[in-house]
DNA sequence: CTGAAAGCGCTTACAG
DNA sequence: CTGAAAGCGCTTACAG
């Protein structure tokens, strides 16, 4: 280590302290009510010593301490959003939705995540008590966290709103945007059997995850209705990650009746089911075909590229985060909590074809 | 729209009152200040009295203002990381890194993106002297923002770190942790010329991005060192994006003299060209080898499997962050402003083969 | 060990 | 249009 001679000097530098809107009253010669009225309510404030006012600011630099606005408006234009993994592409472009609303609605955001994360049930709720943000977006089912979530919401009025996935019962009453999870599954599973697929298998993310639940709901639906038998060992976990649906794919492929279409409950996973199925010396579509959900930037350039289920995911986003800010702003009597259902669709590219068997 | 009859009414389950530390105190039959001690200082309370504010702060369901503290200790406990894109699998695993040690500091996250973010250089600024954040982490260069947040930071003395890239000039001086990714791409570059490859392209990000700059400044002189000719046309801007490597990558397979080697500056962008690369009707590596970088998690599934730079993402983050923590404790003469070098590696898969030509 | 009091930097009725 | 003053909910010397 060859530190510089000064390297630990605390006074270097020792410039400008803080300056408050105290300094900036003082040489303006005004009060500080009236600085503060300048900036936030200009209108009201005669045009001098407005001008007065604008040059002290200038001077001084002077910019107003966040910490005390917020403390004083009890609100910290802060916003929570909770999601199960930020590394998911889909999940990405719903946040890029969300980020777009937040910036023209003045508020920054706060990621958790919970898959990543160890957040307990506990520091969630603390989260949420705390004040320390106006509202909460959540994007991933907190079926541990629900009753959590609930009556810290009821105590604090927090404004909540639930994105991508339809809300568990325990948050009824919640707003809420999503697609219609189980009729996108079913239309990808009745486009495998409209292709002539009959042994169909599905990747399906976790247990805690309604939103995959929902998709497993609706390919077993389509199933069903098209007389399909599903066998046993033909729905496997893929954990919502890529070594965990090619684990998934392995497990699949072992059965002896090896399905010749597999719908993966999203495109992360499908990434490694189609990779698991060309490791294992198949090829997709002729052997196997493969469907995935979501539509991420990567599905087009998967190799084949991924037939999949396109959501609009910006706009999920945007709509979240709008009716998140309404909620904020008028109260949480505001509005409906209706489900806002938006539009999804199927994505053909050619990672499906007829099976050969 | 069939909403409820009762859905706009206000007043429904109006409960409990926000509970402030003096209604806890009065509880207790005691002073704010004997309450803020057993919360924050309990051991200069007597047990006896401690054990009175629990019971009442337990039957309140009281739970400190974090508005007001933040205020009073001046202190958020909110970094802000600005990057160029979180969607990016490699700033997603350094953020990982962050988060964890982030977690272990009682520290939340903010985050900014310069990419698919309008945000001006006096918007960031501004954040700066906001006081919103005790600390920042730059990921990505922030040539444009340079100046502004140097002189903010003097004025606030706010704690900055830098990672995954050196600093530019305008900020030298701040700490940062990063691999050395000059050599890195020499690496890259040279582990391509030892298989035999003459005709090596490259596909940088774009010009303002310091880290993508190092990254071809190595490839140059490794090919410089190694007296290969680098002809005009071989080195092209591929946006740090999918699609502006599949443009990126047709324009270098346009040349008539076409290379038999291209050394992506990124993954992601890997991951277009080898597309496109297989979409001109190519194979990798037969016609064409591809050698990416940061070894994200999908550069294992891609097909062919993608030899790359691996950098150790959650340990620059964890690093980082350590840092910042520091500097926020002990004040910004703690330790040195030193750039930390951890190891990059060279993962070999099977996107490089010799060169059939 | 405990309490009374000052004060952090703002905003906002309330008078004038 | 402007100022004096109260107060947001905490924390922390300072006395006792």
């Amino acid at each position: 280590m060859t530190g510089r001679l000064n390297d630990t000097d605390p006074q270097e530098d020792d410039d400008l302290p803080d300056v408050s809107i105290k300094v900036v009253a003082e040489i303006a010669g005004v009060s500080i009510a009236t600085v503060s009225r300048c900036i936030n309510n200009p209108e009201k404030v005669s045009e001098q010593t407005r001008l007065k006012v604008q040059q002290a600011i200038l001077e001084t630099g002077y910019s107003p301490n966040t910490l005390a606005q917020s403390f004083r408006r009890g609100r910290t234009n802060l916003i929570m959003v909770v999601l199960p993994s930020i590394g998911d592409p889909f999940f990405t472009a719903v946040m890029h939705g969300i980020r777009a609303a937040a910036k023209e609605k003045g508020y920054s955001i706060l990621i958790e995540e919970t898959q990543h994360n160890t957040m307990t049930a506990d520091e969630i709720g603390a989260l949420l008590v705390s004040r320390q943000t106006d509202g909460i977006i959540l994007l991933a089912s907190m079926s541990p966290f629900g009753t959590k979530i609930l009556s810290a919401q009821s105590r604090r009025r927090l404004p909540i709103v639930v994105g991508c996935e339809k809300i568990s019962s325990d948050l009824a009453d919640l707003p809420s945007v999503h697609i219609d999870n189980v009729a996108a599954a079913k239309d990808a599973t009745n486009y495998l059997i409209a292709q002539g697929h009959e042994r169909i298998a599905m990747i399906y993310g976790q247990e805690s995850s309604l939103l995959t639940r929902d998709r497993e709901f609706g390919y077993r639906d389509a199933m069903k209705t098209a007389n399909l038998e599903i066998r046993d060992g033909w729905v496997a976990a893929g954990q919502l990650s890529i070594s965990g649906a090619r684990q998934a794919t392995r497990e699949l492929l072992g059965n002896t009746d090896r399905p010749t279409a597999i719908f993966c409950a999203n495109d992360e996973m499908a990434i490694g089911c189609l990779h698991e199925i060309k490791a294992a010396g198949l090829t997709v579509p002729g052997d196997v075909s493969v469907i995935g959900f979501d539509d991420i930037r990567y599905a087009e350039v998967t190799d084949p590229p991924l037939t999949t289920i396109g959501q609009p995911a910006e706009e999920i986003g945007e709509r979240v985060m709008y009716r998140l800010c309404r909620r904020i702003e008028e109260g949480r009597g505001s509005g409906n909590n209706q489900a806002q259902i938006v539009p999804h669709k199927l994505v053909i590219r050619q990672s499906v074809a007829k099976p050969s068997s």
